[in-house]
RNA sequence: GGUGGGUUGGCCGAGAGGCGAGGCAACGGACUGCAAAUCCGUCUACACGGGUUCAAAUCCCGUACCCACCUCCA
Protein backbone atom coordinates (compact mmCIF):
# COMPACT_ATOMS: atom_id res chain seq x y z
CA UNK A 1 0.00 0.00 0.00
CA UNK A 2 1.08 3.54 -0.61
CA UNK A 3 0.55 6.67 1.25
CA UNK A 4 -2.86 7.95 0.75
CA UNK A 5 -3.81 11.12 1.91
CA UNK A 6 -7.12 13.48 2.64
CA UNK A 7 -7.03 16.02 0.36
CA UNK A 8 -9.25 19.25 1.84
CA UNK A 9 -9.46 20.62 -1.84
CA UNK A 10 -10.91 17.79 -3.10
CA UNK A 11 -12.68 16.49 -0.58
CA UNK A 12 -11.38 12.69 -0.81
CA UNK A 13 -8.57 10.55 0.00
CA UNK A 14 -5.71 10.11 -2.71
CA UNK A 15 -2.85 8.31 -3.24
CA UNK A 16 0.21 10.66 -2.42
CA UNK A 17 1.96 11.73 -5.69
CA UNK A 18 5.32 13.91 -5.10
CA UNK A 19 6.55 16.27 -7.75
CA UNK A 20 9.45 14.74 -7.56
CA UNK A 21 10.31 10.86 -6.88
CA UNK A 22 11.74 9.84 -3.25
CA UNK A 23 10.60 13.68 -2.22
CA UNK A 24 8.53 15.65 -0.16
CA UNK A 25 8.14 19.53 -0.06
CA UNK A 26 5.59 19.92 2.95
CA UNK A 27 4.46 23.65 4.50
CA UNK A 28 2.98 23.72 7.74
CA UNK A 29 1.62 27.46 8.97
CA UNK A 30 3.43 28.10 12.36
CA UNK A 31 2.20 30.06 15.00
CA UNK A 32 1.88 33.83 15.36
CA UNK A 33 4.31 34.08 18.48
CA UNK A 34 1.81 36.41 20.46
CA UNK A 35 1.38 34.71 23.62
CA UNK A 36 1.80 31.19 25.61
CA UNK A 37 1.18 28.16 23.16
CA UNK A 38 -1.71 25.75 24.36
CA UNK A 39 -2.84 22.36 23.66
CA UNK A 40 -4.40 23.47 20.61
CA UNK A 41 -1.24 24.93 19.38
CA UNK A 42 0.63 22.11 19.89
CA UNK A 43 -1.81 19.25 18.42
CA UNK A 44 -0.88 21.00 15.25
CA UNK A 45 2.93 20.71 15.75
CA UNK A 46 2.19 17.11 16.80
CA UNK A 47 0.07 15.96 14.16
CA UNK A 48 2.88 17.24 11.36
CA UNK A 49 5.52 16.33 13.00
CA UNK A 50 3.95 12.54 12.87
CA UNK A 51 3.26 13.32 9.17
CA UNK A 52 6.86 14.57 8.93
CA UNK A 53 7.94 11.43 10.86
CA UNK A 54 6.31 9.20 8.02
CA UNK A 55 7.32 10.63 5.39
CA UNK A 56 10.76 10.35 5.86
CA UNK A 57 10.16 6.45 7.73
CA UNK A 58 8.60 5.23 4.21
CA UNK A 59 11.78 6.93 2.14
CA UNK A 60 11.31 10.48 1.18
CA UNK A 61 13.70 13.41 1.51
CA UNK A 62 11.53 15.88 3.14
CA UNK A 63 11.80 19.43 3.18
CA UNK A 64 9.81 20.59 5.95
CA UNK A 65 8.80 24.48 6.65
CA UNK A 66 6.82 25.82 9.27
CA UNK A 67 6.59 29.53 9.06
CA UNK A 68 6.37 32.09 12.74
CA UNK A 69 4.74 35.16 12.18
CA UNK A 70 6.02 37.34 13.80
CA UNK A 71 4.67 40.92 13.35
CA UNK A 72 0.69 41.26 13.55
CA UNK A 73 -1.72 43.41 15.03
CA UNK A 74 -1.58 41.63 17.94
CA UNK A 75 2.08 41.22 18.75
CA UNK A 76 2.12 44.90 18.39
CA UNK A 77 -1.18 45.29 20.70
CA UNK A 78 0.66 42.78 23.80
CA UNK A 79 3.80 44.40 23.33
CA UNK A 80 2.38 47.90 23.99
CA UNK A 81 0.93 47.04 27.17
CA UNK A 82 2.72 45.29 28.71
CA UNK A 83 5.82 48.35 27.69
CA UNK A 84 8.80 46.28 25.65
CA UNK A 85 9.15 46.22 22.01
CA UNK A 86 6.84 43.79 19.90
CA UNK A 87 10.32 42.09 18.62
CA UNK A 88 11.17 41.84 21.94
CA UNK A 89 7.62 40.16 23.12
CA UNK A 90 8.01 38.00 19.71
CA UNK A 91 11.17 36.58 20.78
CA UNK A 92 10.08 35.74 24.50
CA UNK A 93 6.73 33.95 23.05
CA UNK A 94 8.78 32.04 20.12
CA UNK A 95 11.25 30.89 22.94
CA UNK A 96 7.91 29.76 25.06
CA UNK A 97 6.75 27.82 21.70
CA UNK A 98 10.17 26.21 20.65
CA UNK A 99 9.95 24.61 24.87
CA UNK A 100 6.66 23.64 24.16
CA UNK A 101 7.77 21.74 20.91
CA UNK A 102 10.88 20.26 22.56
CA UNK A 103 8.57 19.50 25.56
CA UNK A 104 6.41 16.97 22.88
CA UNK A 105 9.10 15.69 20.73
CA UNK A 106 8.36 17.95 18.03
CA UNK A 107 11.33 17.92 15.79
CA UNK A 108 12.60 21.24 14.85
CA UNK A 109 11.85 21.94 10.78
CA UNK A 110 13.92 21.69 8.06
CA UNK A 111 13.94 25.82 7.90
CA UNK A 112 11.58 27.53 10.31
CA UNK A 113 11.23 31.33 8.40
CA UNK A 114 10.28 34.15 10.47
CA UNK A 115 7.92 36.87 8.45
CA UNK A 116 10.22 39.93 9.36
CA UNK A 117 13.24 38.04 7.71
CA UNK A 118 11.38 37.90 4.04
CA UNK A 119 9.95 41.02 3.48
CA UNK A 120 11.76 41.34 0.84
CA UNK A 121 10.53 38.43 -0.91
CA UNK A 122 6.97 39.60 -0.31
CA UNK A 123 7.09 42.81 -1.64
CA UNK A 124 8.61 41.29 -5.06
CA UNK A 125 5.51 38.70 -5.09
CA UNK A 126 3.37 41.69 -4.34
CA UNK A 127 5.05 43.56 -7.09
CA UNK A 128 4.42 40.83 -9.54
CA UNK A 129 0.67 40.84 -9.07
CA UNK A 130 0.11 44.14 -9.37
CA UNK A 131 1.93 43.63 -12.40
CA UNK A 132 -0.25 41.28 -13.31
CA UNK A 133 -3.34 42.81 -13.00
CA UNK A 134 -4.55 41.12 -9.45
CA UNK A 135 -3.38 43.68 -7.02
CA UNK A 136 -4.09 47.56 -6.31
CA UNK A 137 -2.24 50.16 -4.17
CA UNK A 138 -5.34 51.86 -2.84
CA UNK A 139 -6.11 54.47 -3.77
CA UNK A 140 -7.23 56.74 -0.61
CA UNK A 141 -3.17 57.38 -0.15
CA UNK A 142 -2.95 54.57 3.37
CA UNK A 143 -0.26 52.88 1.19
CA UNK A 144 -2.00 49.40 1.49
CA UNK A 145 -2.22 46.64 -0.99
CA UNK A 146 -5.02 44.89 -1.85
CA UNK A 147 -5.39 41.46 -4.08
CA UNK A 148 -8.30 42.06 -6.11
CA UNK A 149 -10.37 39.46 -5.68
CA UNK A 150 -12.60 40.01 -8.69
CA UNK A 151 -9.61 39.70 -10.81
CA UNK A 152 -9.40 35.69 -10.08
CA UNK A 153 -12.39 34.02 -11.05
CA UNK A 154 -10.92 30.73 -9.11
CA UNK A 155 -11.29 32.49 -5.70
CA UNK A 156 -13.04 30.72 -3.53
CA UNK A 157 -11.99 26.93 -5.18
CA UNK A 158 -10.35 25.63 -2.36
CA UNK A 159 -13.25 26.26 -0.04
CA UNK A 160 -15.83 25.98 -2.39
CA UNK A 161 -17.45 28.69 -1.53
CA UNK A 162 -18.56 31.55 -4.38
CA UNK A 163 -17.76 34.90 -3.54
CA UNK A 164 -21.28 36.24 -3.99
CA UNK A 165 -22.26 34.03 -1.06
CA UNK A 166 -19.68 35.22 1.65
CA UNK A 167 -20.74 37.18 3.69
CA UNK A 168 -18.88 40.85 3.89
CA UNK A 169 -16.96 41.74 6.79
CA UNK A 170 -19.05 43.75 8.96
CA UNK A 171 -15.65 45.68 9.84
CA UNK A 172 -15.25 46.16 6.06
CA UNK A 173 -13.47 49.12 6.48
CA UNK A 174 -13.20 50.33 2.67
CA UNK A 175 -10.53 52.05 2.81
CA UNK A 176 -10.16 52.37 -0.98
CA UNK A 177 -11.00 48.50 -1.55
CA UNK A 178 -12.68 47.87 -4.61
CA UNK A 179 -14.91 44.93 -3.45
CA UNK A 180 -15.10 44.66 0.68
CA UNK A 181 -13.63 40.51 0.04
CA UNK A 182 -10.71 42.26 -1.13
CA UNK A 183 -7.54 41.37 1.43
CA UNK A 184 -4.55 43.15 2.58
CA UNK A 185 -1.36 41.90 1.21
CA UNK A 186 0.59 44.99 2.56
CA UNK A 187 -0.73 47.36 5.07
CA UNK A 188 0.35 50.91 5.38
CA UNK A 189 2.36 52.40 8.75
CA UNK A 190 -0.31 53.95 11.00
CA UNK A 191 1.04 57.12 12.78
CA UNK A 192 0.23 54.91 15.94
CA UNK A 193 2.00 52.27 14.87
CA UNK A 194 6.28 51.66 16.12
CA UNK A 195 8.31 53.09 13.44
CA UNK A 196 10.41 49.63 13.85
CA UNK A 197 7.15 48.00 12.63
CA UNK A 198 7.23 48.83 9.00
CA UNK A 199 9.61 48.31 6.19
CA UNK A 200 10.34 50.55 3.23
CA UNK A 201 8.47 49.63 0.16
CA UNK A 202 7.44 50.85 -3.20
CA UNK A 203 3.79 52.01 -1.70
CA UNK A 204 5.42 53.77 1.93
CA UNK A 205 6.68 52.10 4.55
CA UNK A 206 4.31 49.38 5.88
CA UNK A 207 4.29 45.98 6.91
CA UNK A 208 3.29 42.83 4.96
CA UNK A 209 -0.19 41.24 5.28
CA UNK A 210 -0.91 38.02 6.78
CA UNK A 211 -1.35 35.99 4.36
CA UNK A 212 1.38 37.05 1.94
CA UNK A 213 3.82 35.56 4.29
CA UNK A 214 2.99 32.08 3.70
CA UNK A 215 3.04 32.70 0.03
CA UNK A 216 6.25 34.02 -0.30
CA UNK A 217 7.93 31.85 2.25
CA UNK A 218 6.53 28.76 0.91
CA UNK A 219 7.80 29.67 -2.59
CA UNK A 220 11.70 30.86 -1.65
CA UNK A 221 12.09 27.66 0.69
CA UNK A 222 9.79 25.13 -1.22
CA UNK A 223 9.70 26.45 -4.85
CA UNK A 224 6.84 27.37 -7.17
CA UNK A 225 5.28 24.23 -6.67
CA UNK A 226 5.44 21.41 -3.56
CA UNK A 227 3.60 18.70 -2.36
CA UNK A 228 1.72 19.32 0.75
CA UNK A 229 0.71 22.52 2.56
CA UNK A 230 -1.17 22.18 6.01
CA UNK A 231 -2.48 23.88 9.01
CA UNK A 232 -5.65 24.13 11.26
CA UNK A 233 -9.18 23.91 9.92
CA UNK A 234 -9.41 27.26 10.77
CA UNK A 235 -6.94 28.14 8.34
CA UNK A 236 -9.10 27.14 5.47
CA UNK A 237 -10.69 30.04 5.04
CA UNK A 238 -9.45 33.08 4.53
CA UNK A 239 -5.46 32.20 4.99
CA UNK A 240 -4.83 29.37 2.90
CA UNK A 241 -7.61 30.48 0.19
CA UNK A 242 -5.72 33.59 0.29
CA UNK A 243 -2.55 31.62 0.26
CA UNK A 244 -3.50 30.01 -2.77
CA UNK A 245 -5.37 32.72 -4.82
CA UNK A 246 -2.01 35.07 -4.67
CA UNK A 247 0.44 32.24 -5.52
CA UNK A 248 -1.48 30.88 -8.18
CA UNK A 249 -2.27 34.59 -9.48
CA UNK A 250 1.33 35.25 -9.55
CA UNK A 251 1.85 32.06 -11.94
CA UNK A 252 3.07 29.62 -9.40
CA UNK A 253 1.34 26.23 -9.02
CA UNK A 254 1.40 26.26 -5.42
CA UNK A 255 0.67 23.28 -3.09
CA UNK A 256 -0.82 19.63 -4.84
CA UNK A 257 -2.10 18.06 -1.82
CA UNK A 258 -3.70 20.55 1.97
CA UNK A 259 -4.00 18.67 4.97
CA UNK A 260 -5.93 20.39 7.80
CA UNK A 261 -5.83 19.23 11.42
CA UNK A 262 -9.11 19.33 13.69
CA UNK A 263 -9.46 21.24 16.93
CA UNK A 264 -9.30 20.51 20.02
CA UNK A 265 -11.76 21.93 22.10
CA UNK A 266 -12.37 22.19 26.15
CA UNK A 267 -15.62 22.52 27.47
CA UNK A 268 -17.20 22.55 23.67
CA UNK A 269 -15.77 25.41 23.13
CA UNK A 270 -12.59 26.25 20.75
CA UNK A 271 -8.79 27.23 22.73
CA UNK A 272 -8.62 30.26 21.34
CA UNK A 273 -6.57 33.27 21.76
CA UNK A 274 -9.40 35.36 22.49
CA UNK A 275 -11.64 33.55 24.76
CA UNK A 276 -9.09 33.16 27.11
CA UNK A 277 -9.87 29.68 28.27
CA UNK A 278 -6.55 28.33 27.05
CA UNK A 279 -4.70 25.01 28.48
CA UNK A 280 -1.17 26.16 28.08
CA UNK A 281 1.62 23.33 28.01
CA UNK A 282 3.38 24.83 30.39
CA UNK A 283 0.37 24.45 32.92
CA UNK A 284 -0.45 20.74 31.36
CA UNK A 285 3.21 19.90 31.82
CA UNK A 286 2.65 20.37 35.34
CA UNK A 287 0.17 17.86 36.20
CA UNK A 288 1.57 15.26 33.01
CA UNK A 289 5.08 14.18 31.22
CA UNK A 290 5.01 15.09 27.66
CA UNK A 291 5.14 11.75 26.53
CA UNK A 292 2.10 11.19 27.66
CA UNK A 293 0.51 14.73 25.90
CA UNK A 294 1.93 13.79 22.64
CA UNK A 295 0.41 9.92 23.25
CA UNK A 296 -3.09 11.05 24.10
CA UNK A 297 -2.84 13.91 20.95
CA UNK A 298 -1.21 10.72 18.61
CA UNK A 299 -4.12 8.30 19.62
CA UNK A 300 -6.90 10.54 17.82
CA UNK A 301 -7.09 10.91 14.56
CA UNK A 302 -5.72 14.26 13.01
CA UNK A 303 -8.90 15.31 11.77
CA UNK A 304 -11.09 14.23 14.28
CA UNK A 305 -12.61 16.55 16.94
CA UNK A 306 -10.76 16.05 20.27
CA UNK A 307 -12.53 17.42 23.22
CA UNK A 308 -10.18 17.71 25.50
CA UNK A 309 -10.04 16.54 28.96
CA UNK A 310 -7.63 15.64 32.05
CA UNK A 311 -9.55 12.80 32.57
CA UNK A 312 -9.17 11.64 29.19
CA UNK A 313 -5.38 12.76 29.23
CA UNK A 314 -5.55 10.70 32.55
CA UNK A 315 -6.77 7.52 31.21
CA UNK A 316 -4.53 7.95 27.62
CA UNK A 317 -1.13 8.23 30.18
CA UNK A 318 -2.67 5.19 31.82
CA UNK A 319 -3.02 2.94 28.72
CA UNK A 320 0.58 4.31 27.54
CA UNK A 321 1.48 3.31 31.20
CA UNK A 322 0.82 0.08 30.38
CA UNK A 323 3.20 0.10 26.99
CA UNK A 324 6.15 1.76 28.95
CA UNK A 325 5.31 -1.17 31.69
CA UNK A 326 6.22 -3.60 28.87
CA UNK A 327 9.40 -2.36 27.42
CA UNK A 328 10.50 -2.25 31.35
CA UNK A 329 9.99 -5.53 31.88
CA UNK A 330 11.97 -6.64 29.03
CA UNK A 331 15.01 -4.90 29.95
CA UNK A 332 14.24 -0.80 29.48
CA UNK A 333 13.37 0.85 26.39
CA UNK A 334 17.32 1.47 25.55
CA UNK A 335 18.32 -1.67 25.64
CA UNK A 336 15.47 -3.05 23.41
CA UNK A 337 16.81 -3.37 19.75
CA UNK A 338 14.24 -1.70 17.14
CA UNK A 339 12.89 -4.61 15.09
CA UNK A 340 10.74 -4.30 11.68
CA UNK A 341 7.45 -2.23 11.71
CA UNK A 342 4.02 -4.78 11.46
CA UNK A 343 2.52 -4.53 8.40
CA UNK A 344 -0.42 -3.58 10.11
CA UNK A 345 1.04 -0.32 11.58
CA UNK A 346 2.23 0.62 8.34
CA UNK A 347 -0.99 0.01 6.49
CA UNK A 348 -2.64 1.65 8.67
CA UNK A 349 -0.13 5.08 9.00
CA UNK A 350 -0.54 4.61 5.20
CA UNK A 351 -4.53 5.34 5.11
CA UNK A 352 -4.44 9.25 5.96
CA UNK A 353 -2.04 8.87 8.90
CA UNK A 354 -4.35 6.18 10.56
CA UNK A 355 -2.59 6.57 14.26
CA UNK A 356 -5.72 5.14 16.11
CA UNK A 357 -5.16 1.91 14.03
CA UNK A 358 -1.69 1.81 14.53
CA UNK A 359 -2.01 2.56 17.71
CA UNK A 360 -4.05 -0.75 18.16
CA UNK A 361 -1.28 -2.55 16.57
CA UNK A 362 1.01 -1.19 19.03
CA UNK A 363 -1.74 -2.56 21.80
CA UNK A 364 -1.41 -6.15 20.41
CA UNK A 365 1.78 -6.07 20.39
CA UNK A 366 2.71 -5.17 23.74
CA UNK A 367 -0.46 -7.88 24.80
CA UNK A 368 1.37 -10.30 23.05
CA UNK A 369 4.96 -9.66 24.21
CA UNK A 370 3.51 -9.70 27.63
CA UNK A 371 2.21 -13.18 27.28
CA UNK A 372 5.43 -14.15 25.99
CA UNK A 373 7.42 -12.76 29.11
CA UNK A 374 4.73 -15.04 31.15
CA UNK A 375 5.31 -18.08 29.05
CA UNK A 376 8.77 -17.58 29.71
CA UNK A 377 9.73 -17.04 25.73
CA UNK A 378 12.66 -13.68 26.64
CA UNK A 379 13.64 -14.00 23.42
CA UNK A 380 10.35 -13.72 21.56
CA UNK A 381 9.06 -11.02 23.52
CA UNK A 382 12.46 -9.33 23.06
CA UNK A 383 11.65 -9.24 19.30
CA UNK A 384 7.98 -8.05 20.10
CA UNK A 385 9.56 -5.50 22.11
CA UNK A 386 11.40 -4.23 19.34
CA UNK A 387 8.52 -4.02 17.44
CA UNK A 388 7.22 -2.00 19.53
CA UNK A 389 10.05 0.18 19.99
CA UNK A 390 10.04 0.95 16.37
CA UNK A 391 6.10 1.72 16.04
CA UNK A 392 6.92 4.52 19.09
CA UNK A 393 9.38 5.64 17.55
CA UNK A 394 7.45 6.31 14.08
CA UNK A 395 5.43 8.04 16.57
CA UNK A 396 7.77 10.09 18.32
CA UNK A 397 7.20 8.31 21.79
CA UNK A 398 9.78 6.30 22.23
CA UNK A 399 10.76 6.59 25.56
CA UNK A 400 14.12 5.98 25.13
CA UNK A 401 14.53 9.07 22.75
CA UNK A 402 17.21 11.43 24.34
CA UNK A 403 14.78 14.24 23.32
CA UNK A 404 12.64 13.25 26.25
CA UNK A 405 15.25 14.15 28.81
CA UNK A 406 17.13 16.94 27.41
CA UNK A 407 14.22 19.13 26.81
CA UNK A 408 13.91 19.51 30.27
CA UNK A 409 16.11 21.77 32.73
CA UNK A 410 16.09 19.41 35.57
CA UNK A 411 16.98 16.31 33.68
CA UNK A 412 20.66 15.60 35.61
CA UNK A 413 19.02 16.83 38.78
CA UNK A 414 16.01 13.91 37.83
CA UNK A 415 18.60 11.41 37.18
CA UNK A 416 20.45 12.53 40.21
CA UNK A 417 17.64 11.95 42.28
CA UNK A 418 16.14 8.83 40.96
CA UNK A 419 19.81 7.35 41.75
CA UNK A 420 19.23 8.51 45.42
CA UNK A 421 15.58 6.90 45.46
CA UNK A 422 16.94 3.63 44.34
CA UNK A 423 19.33 3.13 46.92
CA UNK A 424 16.60 4.06 49.41
CA UNK A 425 14.33 1.99 47.98
CA UNK A 426 16.09 -0.91 47.56
CA UNK A 427 17.32 -0.94 51.55
CA UNK A 428 13.57 -0.92 51.94
CA UNK A 429 12.94 -3.95 50.14
CA UNK A 430 16.18 -5.85 51.35
CA UNK A 431 14.35 -5.41 54.54
CA UNK A 432 10.93 -6.20 53.68
CA UNK A 433 12.54 -9.48 51.78
CA UNK A 434 13.86 -10.57 54.74
CA UNK A 435 10.47 -10.37 56.70
CA UNK A 436 9.12 -12.55 53.66
CA UNK A 437 11.78 -15.19 53.95
CA UNK A 438 10.99 -15.24 57.39
CA UNK A 439 6.91 -15.06 56.92
CA UNK A 440 6.52 -12.27 58.89
CA UNK A 441 4.19 -10.91 56.26
CA UNK A 442 2.61 -8.31 57.95
CA UNK A 443 6.01 -6.84 58.68
CA UNK A 444 6.80 -7.44 54.98
CA UNK A 445 3.60 -5.56 53.86
CA UNK A 446 3.85 -2.55 56.49
CA UNK A 447 7.04 -1.59 54.63
CA UNK A 448 5.51 -1.70 51.43
CA UNK A 449 2.80 0.53 52.78
CA UNK A 450 5.22 2.77 53.82
CA UNK A 451 7.00 2.63 50.28
CA UNK A 452 3.64 3.22 48.85
CA UNK A 453 2.84 6.44 51.06
CA UNK A 454 5.44 7.64 49.72
CA UNK A 455 4.45 7.33 46.22
CA UNK A 456 6.29 4.02 45.20
CA UNK A 457 4.30 0.80 44.21
CA UNK A 458 6.21 -1.58 44.01
CA UNK A 459 5.73 -4.78 42.30
CA UNK A 460 7.38 -8.85 42.43
CA UNK A 461 8.68 -10.07 39.45
CA UNK A 462 10.47 -13.80 39.18
CA UNK A 463 13.48 -11.56 39.13
CA UNK A 464 12.67 -10.06 42.43
CA UNK A 465 10.86 -6.50 43.69
CA UNK A 466 10.69 -3.45 41.13
CA UNK A 467 9.61 -0.32 42.00
CA UNK A 468 8.46 2.67 40.26
CA UNK A 469 6.95 5.82 40.90
CA UNK A 470 2.74 5.10 40.71
CA UNK A 471 0.25 7.46 39.42
CA UNK A 472 0.42 9.62 41.68
CA UNK A 473 -0.46 11.88 38.66
CA UNK A 474 -3.09 13.99 39.07
CA UNK A 475 -6.35 13.73 40.63
CA UNK A 476 -8.74 15.41 38.72
C1' G B 1 -27.63 33.34 4.05
C1' G B 2 -23.26 30.29 2.16
C1' U B 3 -19.54 26.30 3.15
C1' G B 4 -17.60 22.09 5.77
C1' G B 5 -17.89 18.46 9.77
C1' G B 6 -20.12 15.69 13.77
C1' U B 7 -23.89 12.45 16.97
C1' U B 8 -20.65 4.97 18.24
C1' G B 9 -20.95 0.73 24.41
C1' G B 10 -20.09 3.30 31.75
C1' C B 11 -16.04 6.72 29.60
C1' C B 12 -12.29 7.93 25.63
C1' G B 13 -11.98 6.77 20.70
C1' A B 14 -11.52 3.87 15.49
C1' G B 15 -14.14 1.97 11.36
C1' A B 16 -17.29 3.28 6.72
C1' G B 17 -22.18 -2.34 3.16
C1' G B 18 -21.18 -8.89 5.64
C1' C B 19 -15.94 -10.27 9.32
C1' G B 20 -16.61 -8.11 17.86
C1' A B 21 -10.47 -1.72 16.30
C1' G B 22 -8.02 -0.35 20.49
C1' G B 23 -7.66 1.96 25.24
C1' C B 24 -9.61 3.33 30.27
C1' A B 25 -12.96 1.68 34.05
C1' A B 26 -15.80 -2.44 36.08
C1' C B 27 -16.61 -7.60 37.07
C1' G B 28 -15.03 -13.00 37.02
C1' G B 29 -10.77 -16.36 36.56
C1' A B 30 -5.35 -17.69 36.44
C1' C B 31 -0.81 -16.24 38.91
C1' U B 32 0.68 -14.26 44.09
C1' G B 33 1.57 -15.50 51.30
C1' C B 34 -1.52 -11.00 50.23
C1' A B 35 -1.04 -7.30 46.78
C1' A B 36 0.76 -5.05 42.40
C1' A B 37 1.87 -6.15 37.48
C1' U B 38 0.52 -9.53 33.62
C1' C B 39 -2.54 -12.92 30.96
C1' C B 40 -7.53 -15.15 29.90
C1' G B 41 -12.71 -14.13 29.97
C1' U B 42 -17.32 -10.93 30.53
C1' C B 43 -19.66 -6.09 29.27
C1' U B 44 -21.97 -7.08 21.45
C1' A B 45 -22.75 -0.04 20.86
C1' C B 46 -23.40 3.03 16.48
C1' A B 47 -28.98 10.25 17.50
C1' C B 48 -34.18 9.47 15.56
C1' G B 49 -37.79 8.09 11.44
C1' G B 50 -38.20 5.99 6.74
C1' G B 51 -35.93 3.59 2.36
C1' U B 52 -32.34 0.60 -0.85
C1' U B 53 -30.07 -4.39 -0.21
C1' C B 54 -29.88 -11.39 0.67
C1' A B 55 -27.11 -8.17 4.31
C1' A B 56 -26.76 -1.13 6.76
C1' A B 57 -23.23 1.83 12.34
C1' U B 58 -21.54 2.15 7.14
C1' C B 59 -25.47 3.86 1.11
C1' C B 60 -30.12 7.13 0.07
C1' C B 61 -34.16 10.51 1.87
C1' G B 62 -36.04 13.14 5.96
C1' U B 63 -35.83 15.00 11.22
C1' A B 64 -33.43 16.59 15.67
C1' C B 65 -29.33 18.28 18.18
C1' C B 66 -24.03 19.86 18.25
C1' C B 67 -19.61 22.19 16.18
C1' A B 68 -16.41 24.91 12.92
C1' C B 69 -15.44 28.57 8.92
C1' C B 70 -17.26 32.97 6.15
C1' U B 71 -13.49 38.50 11.25
C1' C B 72 -7.34 37.60 14.34
C1' C B 73 -7.07 32.24 15.34
C1' A B 74 -3.57 25.40 15.13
Amino acid sequence: MTLRLYDTATREVRDFVPLEEGRAGVYVCGLTVQSEPHVGHVRSGVNFDVLQRWLRHSGYEVTFIRNVTDIDDKILAKAEAQGRPWYAHAAVMKRELDRAYAALNVAPPTYEPAATGHVPEMVELIETLIEKGHAYAAEDGSGDVYFDVRSWPAYGELTSQRIDDMEAAEDADPRGKRDPRDFALWKGRKPAEPATASWPSPWGRGRPGWHIECSAMAGKYLGSAFDIHGGGVDLRFPHHENEQAQSRAAGHPFASYWLHNAWITTAGEKMSKSLGNSLTIPSVLERFRGIELRFYLVAAHYRSHVEFSFEALEESAAGFGRIEGFLDRVGGAAEVEKGALPQAFADAMDDDLGTPAAVAVLYDAVREGNRLLQAGDAAAAREQAGAVRTMLDVLGLDPADPAWSTGSRDAGRADALTTAVDVLVRGLLDQRAEARAAKDFAAADAIRDRIKAAGVEVEDTPDGPRWSLGNTGSTV
